[in-house]
DNA sequence: TCTGGGGTCCTAGGACCC
DNA sequence: TCTGGGGTCCTAGGACCC
Protein backbone atom coordinates (compact mmCIF):
# COMPACT_ATOMS: atom_id res chain seq x y z
CA UNK A 1 0.00 0.00 0.00
CA UNK A 2 1.10 3.59 -0.71
CA UNK A 3 1.03 6.39 1.63
CA UNK A 4 -0.49 9.75 0.39
CA UNK A 5 0.40 13.20 1.30
CA UNK A 6 -1.41 16.44 0.92
CA UNK A 7 1.39 19.06 1.24
CA UNK A 8 -0.20 22.88 1.66
CA UNK A 9 0.93 26.36 1.96
CA UNK A 10 -0.25 27.89 5.27
CA UNK A 11 -2.18 30.92 4.47
CA UNK A 12 0.00 30.81 1.13
CA UNK A 13 -0.72 34.65 -0.09
CA UNK A 14 0.10 35.99 2.75
CA UNK A 15 3.08 33.70 3.38
CA UNK A 16 4.22 34.94 -0.05
CA UNK A 17 3.91 38.27 0.81
CA UNK A 18 5.99 37.73 4.13
CA UNK A 19 8.98 36.56 2.11
CA UNK A 20 9.75 39.75 0.55
CA UNK A 21 8.49 41.73 3.03
CA UNK A 22 9.47 40.73 6.74
CA UNK A 23 8.01 43.59 8.59
CA UNK A 24 4.46 41.46 7.83
CA UNK A 25 5.37 38.94 9.92
CA UNK A 26 3.52 38.66 13.48
CA UNK A 27 1.05 41.45 12.26
CA UNK A 28 -2.25 40.67 10.83
CA UNK A 29 -2.46 40.47 7.06
CA UNK A 30 -5.18 40.08 4.54
CA UNK A 31 -5.18 40.05 0.72
CA UNK A 32 -7.71 40.61 -1.43
CA UNK A 33 -9.01 39.52 -5.09
CA UNK A 34 -9.02 41.09 -7.98
CA UNK A 35 -10.20 44.54 -8.35
CA UNK A 36 -9.82 44.30 -4.51
CA UNK A 37 -13.78 43.17 -3.95
CA UNK A 38 -13.00 39.87 -1.63
CA UNK A 39 -11.04 38.64 1.25
CA UNK A 40 -9.21 35.81 -0.34
CA UNK A 41 -5.78 35.26 2.06
CA UNK A 42 -5.36 35.93 5.89
CA UNK A 43 -3.07 35.59 8.56
CA UNK A 44 -3.42 33.79 11.84
CA UNK A 45 -3.70 36.98 13.58
CA UNK A 46 -7.30 37.93 11.68
CA UNK A 47 -8.52 35.06 10.90
CA UNK A 48 -10.99 35.38 13.82
CA UNK A 49 -12.47 38.31 12.53
CA UNK A 50 -12.38 38.48 9.31
CA UNK A 51 -14.17 35.56 7.45
CA UNK A 52 -12.85 33.92 4.22
CA UNK A 53 -14.17 35.60 0.97
CA UNK A 54 -16.16 38.37 2.88
CA UNK A 55 -16.34 41.67 0.62
CA UNK A 56 -13.31 43.69 1.95
CA UNK A 57 -15.90 46.72 1.99
CA UNK A 58 -17.77 45.63 4.99
CA UNK A 59 -14.55 44.81 7.10
CA UNK A 60 -12.98 48.09 5.99
CA UNK A 61 -13.12 49.37 9.41
CA UNK A 62 -12.62 46.04 11.51
CA UNK A 63 -9.34 46.04 9.31
CA UNK A 64 -7.98 50.08 10.06
CA UNK A 65 -9.27 49.42 13.99
CA UNK A 66 -6.56 45.86 14.52
CA UNK A 67 -4.52 47.91 12.06
CA UNK A 68 -4.22 45.30 9.84
CA UNK A 69 -1.35 45.41 6.52
CA UNK A 70 -3.91 45.14 3.60
CA UNK A 71 -2.25 44.22 0.32
CA UNK A 72 -3.68 43.75 -3.42
CA UNK A 73 -3.69 40.20 -5.02
CA UNK A 74 -0.16 39.82 -6.63
CA UNK A 75 -0.77 36.74 -8.85
CA UNK A 76 2.85 37.08 -10.83
CA UNK A 77 4.55 36.68 -7.14
CA UNK A 78 2.19 34.14 -5.92
CA UNK A 79 2.66 31.87 -8.91
CA UNK A 80 6.59 32.04 -9.04
CA UNK A 81 6.67 30.77 -5.70
CA UNK A 82 4.25 28.33 -6.00
CA UNK A 83 6.56 26.83 -8.63
CA UNK A 84 9.58 27.03 -6.50
CA UNK A 85 7.95 25.14 -3.96
CA UNK A 86 6.59 22.54 -5.95
CA UNK A 87 9.90 22.21 -7.01
CA UNK A 88 11.10 21.07 -3.35
CA UNK A 89 8.34 18.79 -3.32
CA UNK A 90 9.77 16.92 -6.45
CA UNK A 91 13.14 17.07 -4.61
CA UNK A 92 11.28 14.66 -2.07
CA UNK A 93 8.84 12.78 -4.03
CA UNK A 94 8.67 12.05 -7.76
CA UNK A 95 5.35 11.42 -7.29
CA UNK A 96 3.37 14.49 -7.22
CA UNK A 97 0.27 15.96 -8.50
CA UNK A 98 0.15 19.82 -8.55
CA UNK A 99 -3.30 19.94 -7.38
CA UNK A 100 -3.57 24.22 -6.92
CA UNK A 101 -1.23 27.13 -6.72
CA UNK A 102 -0.34 26.11 -2.86
CA UNK A 103 -1.34 22.55 -3.12
CA UNK A 104 0.04 18.84 -4.23
CA UNK A 105 -0.75 15.25 -3.45
CA UNK A 106 2.70 13.26 -3.28
CA UNK A 107 2.68 9.46 -3.45
CA UNK A 108 5.15 7.40 -1.42
CA UNK A 109 5.91 3.90 -2.31
CA UNK A 110 5.70 2.11 1.01
CA UNK A 111 8.89 0.56 2.37
CA UNK A 112 9.65 -0.75 5.55
CA UNK A 113 12.59 0.63 6.48
CA UNK A 114 11.47 4.82 5.97
CA UNK A 115 9.61 6.51 8.64
CA UNK A 116 7.31 8.38 6.77
CA UNK A 117 7.03 10.87 9.42
CA UNK A 118 10.33 11.77 9.84
CA UNK A 119 11.07 12.57 6.14
CA UNK A 120 7.31 14.57 5.79
CA UNK A 121 9.25 16.62 8.99
CA UNK A 122 12.61 17.10 7.08
CA UNK A 123 10.92 18.16 3.55
CA UNK A 124 8.73 20.74 5.52
CA UNK A 125 11.99 22.32 6.88
CA UNK A 126 13.85 22.15 3.52
CA UNK A 127 10.28 24.45 1.66
CA UNK A 128 10.78 26.70 4.60
CA UNK A 129 14.67 27.33 4.28
CA UNK A 130 14.40 27.19 0.22
CA UNK A 131 11.83 28.90 -0.47
CA UNK A 132 10.37 30.81 3.18
CA UNK A 133 7.21 29.70 2.98
CA UNK A 134 5.55 27.31 5.71
CA UNK A 135 4.08 24.31 4.64
CA UNK A 136 1.87 21.65 6.55
CA UNK A 137 1.53 17.96 5.49
CA UNK A 138 -0.80 15.71 6.09
CA UNK A 139 0.11 11.41 5.84
CA UNK A 140 -3.05 9.05 5.09
CA UNK A 141 -4.04 6.07 3.29
CA UNK A 142 -5.84 7.89 0.68
CA UNK A 143 -6.42 11.34 -0.45
CA UNK A 144 -9.32 12.21 1.25
CA UNK A 145 -7.94 11.22 4.66
CA UNK A 146 -4.79 13.04 3.66
CA UNK A 147 -7.00 16.40 3.14
CA UNK A 148 -8.61 15.66 7.00
CA UNK A 149 -4.85 14.61 8.41
CA UNK A 150 -3.27 18.02 6.32
CA UNK A 151 -6.43 20.13 8.74
CA UNK A 152 -5.33 18.42 11.47
CA UNK A 153 -1.69 19.05 11.04
CA UNK A 154 -2.68 23.15 10.43
CA UNK A 155 -5.10 23.28 13.38
CA UNK A 156 -3.95 21.10 15.94
CA UNK A 157 -0.13 20.09 15.60
CA UNK A 158 3.00 22.37 16.14
CA UNK A 159 5.39 21.01 13.83
CA UNK A 160 3.04 20.93 11.13
CA UNK A 161 2.45 16.89 10.10
CA UNK A 162 -0.06 14.74 10.91
CA UNK A 163 -0.11 11.16 10.24
CA UNK A 164 -3.65 9.48 10.21
CA UNK A 165 -2.48 6.22 8.97
CA UNK A 166 -3.30 4.55 12.21
CA UNK A 167 -6.80 3.26 12.22
CA UNK A 168 -7.63 3.71 15.68
CA UNK A 169 -6.05 7.78 15.11
CA UNK A 170 -8.75 7.58 12.45
CA UNK A 171 -11.30 7.01 14.99
CA UNK A 172 -10.29 9.35 16.99
CA UNK A 173 -10.17 12.31 14.53
CA UNK A 174 -13.21 11.37 12.56
CA UNK A 175 -15.59 11.05 14.96
CA UNK A 176 -14.60 14.84 15.50
CA UNK A 177 -14.18 15.89 12.08
CA UNK A 178 -17.33 17.61 11.00
CA UNK A 179 -18.52 16.33 7.72
CA UNK A 180 -18.64 20.23 6.40
CA UNK A 181 -14.80 19.78 6.34
CA UNK A 182 -14.93 16.95 4.19
CA UNK A 183 -12.98 17.26 0.97
CA UNK A 184 -16.12 16.91 -1.59
CA UNK A 185 -18.79 17.76 0.78
CA UNK A 186 -19.85 21.41 0.17
CA UNK A 187 -22.90 23.13 1.46
CA UNK A 188 -25.55 21.44 -0.29
CA UNK A 189 -23.85 18.25 0.54
CA UNK A 190 -24.07 18.99 4.24
CA UNK A 191 -26.95 20.40 4.65
CA UNK A 192 -28.56 16.92 3.06
CA UNK A 193 -26.22 14.69 4.71
CA UNK A 194 -27.04 16.64 8.34
CA UNK A 195 -30.68 15.79 7.29
CA UNK A 196 -30.39 12.28 7.61
CA UNK A 197 -28.24 12.79 10.78
CA UNK A 198 -24.92 12.52 9.56
CA UNK A 199 -23.07 14.87 10.91
CA UNK A 200 -19.25 13.87 11.82
CA UNK A 201 -16.87 12.25 8.95
CA UNK A 202 -17.15 8.94 11.27
CA UNK A 203 -20.82 8.61 10.43
CA UNK A 204 -20.87 9.33 6.78
CA UNK A 205 -17.67 6.77 6.48
CA UNK A 206 -20.15 4.10 8.86
CA UNK A 207 -23.22 4.76 6.03
CA UNK A 208 -24.73 2.73 3.44
CA UNK A 209 -22.70 3.45 0.64
CA UNK A 210 -24.76 1.88 -1.98
CA UNK A 211 -27.89 3.63 -0.32
CA UNK A 212 -25.61 6.96 -0.50
CA UNK A 213 -24.75 6.52 -4.08
CA UNK A 214 -28.57 5.95 -5.31
CA UNK A 215 -29.47 9.20 -3.37
CA UNK A 216 -26.87 11.71 -4.34
CA UNK A 217 -23.91 10.57 -6.70
CA UNK A 218 -20.73 7.98 -7.26
CA UNK A 219 -18.86 11.07 -5.81
CA UNK A 220 -20.45 10.70 -2.53
CA UNK A 221 -20.19 7.30 -2.34
CA UNK A 222 -16.23 7.94 -3.65
CA UNK A 223 -15.96 9.84 -0.34
CA UNK A 224 -17.60 6.78 1.54
CA UNK A 225 -14.87 4.67 0.62
CA UNK A 226 -11.82 6.79 1.09
CA UNK A 227 -12.44 7.78 4.36
CA UNK A 228 -13.10 3.95 5.46
CA UNK A 229 -8.99 3.80 3.55
CA UNK A 230 -9.76 2.50 0.39
CA UNK A 231 -8.42 4.41 -2.18
CA UNK A 232 -10.56 5.51 -5.51
CA UNK A 233 -8.36 8.32 -6.08
CA UNK A 234 -5.02 8.23 -7.80
CA UNK A 235 -2.56 11.22 -8.55
CA UNK A 236 -3.84 12.62 -11.86
CA UNK A 237 -1.24 13.96 -14.26
CA UNK A 238 -1.56 17.90 -15.63
CA UNK A 239 -3.98 17.69 -18.90
CA UNK A 240 -4.40 20.27 -21.30
CA UNK A 241 -7.80 22.55 -20.19
CA UNK A 242 -10.66 21.24 -21.63
CA UNK A 243 -11.72 24.97 -21.43
CA UNK A 244 -9.92 28.42 -20.86
CA UNK A 245 -11.82 30.95 -19.11
CA UNK A 246 -11.13 34.81 -19.50
CA UNK A 247 -12.96 37.56 -17.33
CA UNK A 248 -12.63 40.35 -15.07
CA UNK A 249 -15.07 42.68 -12.93
CA UNK A 250 -14.63 45.77 -13.92
CA UNK A 251 -13.21 48.98 -11.72
CA UNK A 252 -16.28 51.13 -12.01
CA UNK A 253 -19.32 49.88 -14.18
CA UNK A 254 -19.19 50.35 -18.05
CA UNK A 255 -22.20 51.54 -20.16
CA UNK A 256 -20.54 52.32 -23.84
CA UNK A 257 -20.44 49.67 -26.13
CA UNK A 258 -17.20 50.85 -27.29
CA UNK A 259 -15.40 50.13 -23.97
CA UNK A 260 -16.86 46.49 -23.28
CA UNK A 261 -15.72 45.43 -26.83
CA UNK A 262 -12.33 46.60 -25.52
CA UNK A 263 -12.27 44.63 -22.24
CA UNK A 264 -13.41 41.50 -24.40
CA UNK A 265 -10.90 41.90 -26.60
CA UNK A 266 -8.49 42.28 -23.95
CA UNK A 267 -9.97 38.76 -22.37
CA UNK A 268 -9.73 37.35 -25.33
CA UNK A 269 -6.20 37.81 -26.51
CA UNK A 270 -5.84 36.38 -22.46
CA UNK A 271 -7.47 33.71 -23.31
CA UNK A 272 -5.46 33.06 -26.46
CA UNK A 273 -2.24 32.95 -25.01
CA UNK A 274 -3.36 30.67 -22.14
CA UNK A 275 -4.71 28.44 -25.26
CA UNK A 276 -1.14 28.68 -27.54
CA UNK A 277 0.53 28.04 -24.19
CA UNK A 278 -0.79 24.65 -24.24
CA UNK A 279 -0.56 23.96 -27.51
CA UNK A 280 -4.48 23.84 -28.10
CA UNK A 281 -6.43 24.86 -30.43
CA UNK A 282 -11.04 26.11 -29.73
CA UNK A 283 -13.48 25.36 -32.17
CA UNK A 284 -16.01 27.33 -29.66
CA UNK A 285 -16.56 30.22 -27.58
CA UNK A 286 -19.39 31.93 -25.57
CA UNK A 287 -19.45 35.39 -24.20
CA UNK A 288 -21.42 36.49 -21.33
CA UNK A 289 -21.98 39.90 -19.91
CA UNK A 290 -23.29 40.85 -16.75
CA UNK A 291 -24.96 43.83 -14.57
CA UNK A 292 -23.93 43.69 -10.86
CA UNK A 293 -26.07 40.80 -8.94
CA UNK A 294 -26.05 42.80 -6.13
CA UNK A 295 -26.77 46.12 -7.00
CA UNK A 296 -30.49 45.74 -5.56
CA UNK A 297 -31.27 49.38 -7.30
CA UNK A 298 -30.63 48.24 -10.89
CA UNK A 299 -32.45 45.48 -12.61
CA UNK A 300 -29.80 41.97 -13.11
CA UNK A 301 -29.01 41.44 -16.69
CA UNK A 302 -26.93 38.42 -17.40
CA UNK A 303 -26.61 36.48 -20.91
CA UNK A 304 -24.25 34.70 -22.73
CA UNK A 305 -23.90 33.41 -26.50
CA UNK A 306 -22.03 31.36 -27.99
CA UNK A 307 -21.04 30.47 -31.49
CA UNK A 308 -18.30 27.83 -33.43
CA UNK A 309 -15.75 27.78 -35.61
CA UNK A 310 -15.63 25.30 -39.24
CA UNK A 311 -12.14 24.73 -37.87
CA UNK A 312 -10.23 24.94 -34.33
CA UNK A 313 -7.94 28.39 -34.39
CA UNK A 314 -5.87 29.99 -32.00
CA UNK A 315 -5.71 32.84 -34.16
CA UNK A 316 -6.49 36.23 -31.42
CA UNK A 317 -7.73 37.93 -34.41
CA UNK A 318 -10.30 35.63 -35.44
CA UNK A 319 -11.41 34.75 -31.85
CA UNK A 320 -11.41 38.88 -30.81
CA UNK A 321 -13.72 38.98 -33.98
CA UNK A 322 -16.05 36.80 -33.32
CA UNK A 323 -15.91 37.33 -29.59
CA UNK A 324 -17.36 41.02 -30.80
CA UNK A 325 -19.91 39.83 -32.66
CA UNK A 326 -21.16 37.74 -29.64
CA UNK A 327 -20.95 40.65 -27.42
CA UNK A 328 -23.10 42.89 -30.11
CA UNK A 329 -26.05 40.34 -29.55
CA UNK A 330 -25.95 40.42 -25.62
CA UNK A 331 -25.47 44.53 -25.36
CA UNK A 332 -28.33 46.27 -24.01
CA UNK A 333 -27.60 49.80 -23.68
CA UNK A 334 -28.65 51.88 -20.62
CA UNK A 335 -27.56 49.22 -18.36
CA UNK A 336 -24.55 49.81 -16.26
CA UNK A 337 -22.30 46.43 -16.94
CA UNK A 338 -19.85 45.37 -13.82
CA UNK A 339 -18.49 42.02 -15.95
CA UNK A 340 -17.89 40.65 -19.96
CA UNK A 341 -15.76 37.98 -19.90
CA UNK A 342 -14.72 34.71 -22.94
CA UNK A 343 -14.94 30.81 -22.45
CA UNK A 344 -12.68 28.95 -24.98
CA UNK A 345 -14.34 25.67 -25.98
CA UNK A 346 -14.12 22.22 -28.13
CA UNK A 347 -10.21 22.59 -27.15
CA UNK A 348 -8.25 19.82 -29.36
CA UNK A 349 -4.24 19.45 -29.31
CA UNK A 350 -2.79 21.87 -32.12
CA UNK A 351 -1.12 18.59 -33.27
CA UNK A 352 -4.00 16.32 -34.27
CA UNK A 353 -6.43 19.41 -35.79
CA UNK A 354 -9.47 18.24 -38.20
CA UNK A 355 -8.64 20.98 -41.27
CA UNK A 356 -11.99 22.17 -43.35
CA UNK A 357 -11.80 20.39 -46.94
CA UNK A 358 -13.52 23.44 -48.59
CA UNK A 359 -11.82 26.52 -46.51
CA UNK A 360 -8.78 28.37 -47.70
CA UNK A 361 -5.96 27.51 -45.45
CA UNK A 362 -4.26 30.48 -44.28
CA UNK A 363 -2.95 28.28 -40.59
CA UNK A 364 0.40 28.61 -41.43
CA UNK A 365 0.95 32.22 -41.87
CA UNK A 366 -1.47 32.72 -38.83
CA UNK A 367 0.36 30.25 -36.77
CA UNK A 368 3.37 32.42 -37.52
CA UNK A 369 2.24 35.80 -36.52
CA UNK A 370 1.06 34.35 -33.21
CA UNK A 371 4.04 32.61 -32.56
CA UNK A 372 5.78 35.91 -32.76
CA UNK A 373 4.12 37.88 -31.04
CA UNK A 374 4.25 35.21 -28.02
CA UNK A 375 7.48 35.70 -28.08
CA UNK A 376 7.79 39.19 -28.26
CA UNK A 377 5.44 39.23 -25.12
CA UNK A 378 7.74 36.36 -23.51
CA UNK A 379 10.71 38.10 -23.92
CA UNK A 380 9.63 41.78 -23.18
CA UNK A 381 6.26 41.55 -20.64
CA UNK A 382 3.40 40.95 -21.56
CA UNK A 383 1.28 43.13 -23.63
CA UNK A 384 4.59 44.41 -25.33
CA UNK A 385 3.11 44.25 -28.37
CA UNK A 386 -1.25 43.64 -28.51
CA UNK A 387 -3.97 43.49 -30.50
CA UNK A 388 -5.38 47.27 -31.27
CA UNK A 389 -9.25 45.95 -30.28
CA UNK A 390 -7.92 45.73 -26.78
CA UNK A 391 -7.64 49.84 -26.75
CA UNK A 392 -5.24 51.66 -24.77
CA UNK A 393 -6.84 54.11 -22.44
CA UNK A 394 -8.78 51.17 -21.04
CA UNK A 395 -10.71 53.13 -18.68
CA UNK A 396 -12.13 49.59 -17.58
CA UNK A 397 -9.32 48.71 -15.86
CA UNK A 398 -9.39 46.68 -12.51
CA UNK A 399 -8.58 48.26 -9.01
CA UNK A 400 -5.16 46.70 -7.49
CA UNK A 401 -4.74 49.75 -4.85
CA UNK A 402 -2.18 48.12 -2.68
CA UNK A 403 -0.31 45.82 -4.78
CA UNK A 404 3.22 44.58 -3.76
CA UNK A 405 6.20 44.85 -6.35
CA UNK A 406 6.09 41.65 -8.65
CA UNK A 407 9.64 40.97 -6.56
CA UNK A 408 10.55 37.72 -9.14
CA UNK A 409 9.10 37.82 -12.02
CA UNK A 410 9.57 41.62 -12.93
CA UNK A 411 13.08 43.63 -13.66
CA UNK A 412 11.78 46.73 -12.28
CA UNK A 413 10.63 45.54 -9.27
CA UNK A 414 13.85 43.19 -8.18
CA UNK A 415 13.92 44.11 -4.63
CA UNK A 416 16.58 46.26 -3.25
CA UNK A 417 19.04 45.69 -0.30
CA UNK A 418 20.61 49.38 1.00
CA UNK A 419 24.37 48.95 2.15
CA UNK A 420 24.06 51.07 5.82
C1' DT B 1 -19.75 53.60 -3.71
C1' DC B 2 -17.41 49.21 -2.80
C1' DT B 3 -19.05 41.57 -3.44
C1' DG B 4 -12.92 37.28 -7.63
C1' DG B 5 -11.52 34.17 -11.16
C1' DG B 6 -10.82 29.72 -13.13
C1' DG B 7 -11.59 25.18 -13.34
C1' DT B 8 -13.74 19.93 -13.13
C1' DC B 9 -17.09 16.29 -12.78
C1' DC B 10 -21.74 14.35 -12.63
C1' DT B 11 -26.59 13.83 -13.89
C1' DA B 12 -30.89 14.36 -16.24
C1' DG B 13 -33.27 15.00 -20.21
C1' DG B 14 -33.85 15.72 -25.05
C1' DA B 15 -32.67 14.64 -29.81
C1' DC B 16 -31.56 11.37 -32.74
C1' DC B 17 -30.38 6.81 -34.77
C1' DC B 18 -31.44 1.97 -36.16
C1' DT C 1 -57.97 1.84 -30.21
C1' DC C 2 -53.64 -0.15 -30.45
C1' DT C 3 -47.36 2.92 -31.13
C1' DG C 4 -40.59 -0.96 -29.00
C1' DG C 5 -36.19 -1.29 -27.34
C1' DG C 6 -31.68 0.03 -27.03
C1' DG C 7 -28.15 2.97 -27.68
C1' DT C 8 -25.22 7.45 -28.25
C1' DC C 9 -24.37 12.22 -28.14
C1' DC C 10 -25.10 16.80 -26.64
C1' DT C 11 -26.42 20.42 -23.48
C1' DA C 12 -27.64 22.77 -19.39
C1' DG C 13 -27.41 23.11 -14.76
C1' DG C 14 -25.79 21.93 -10.29
C1' DA C 15 -22.24 21.05 -7.09
C1' DC C 16 -17.79 21.12 -5.84
C1' DC C 17 -12.76 22.62 -5.56
C1' DC C 18 -8.94 26.26 -4.81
Amino acid sequence: MATFSLVDGNNFYVSCERVFNPSLENRPVIVLSNNDGCVVARSNEIKKLVPIGAPYYQYRKVCEQHNVKVLSANYALYGSLSDKMMDCFQYFCPNRELYSIDEAFLRWEDKADQDRVEQALLLRNTVKRWTGLPVSVGLAPTKTLAKVANHIAKKKTKEGVFDIRDKDVQEKILADFPIEDIWGIGRQLTQHLQKRGIYTAKALRDSDASLLRRTFSVVVERIIYELRGIACLDLETAQPRKSILSSRSFGTPVTALGDLEEALSHYAANACVKLRDQKSRAQRLSVFLRTSPFNHSEPFYQKSHSCSFSTPTHDTRLIIQAAKRCLKRLYKPGLRYQKTGILLMDITEESVTQTDLFAATENKKSDRLMQRVDTINNLFGRDTVHFAAQGIQRPWHMRSDHRSPRYTTCWDELPRVKAI
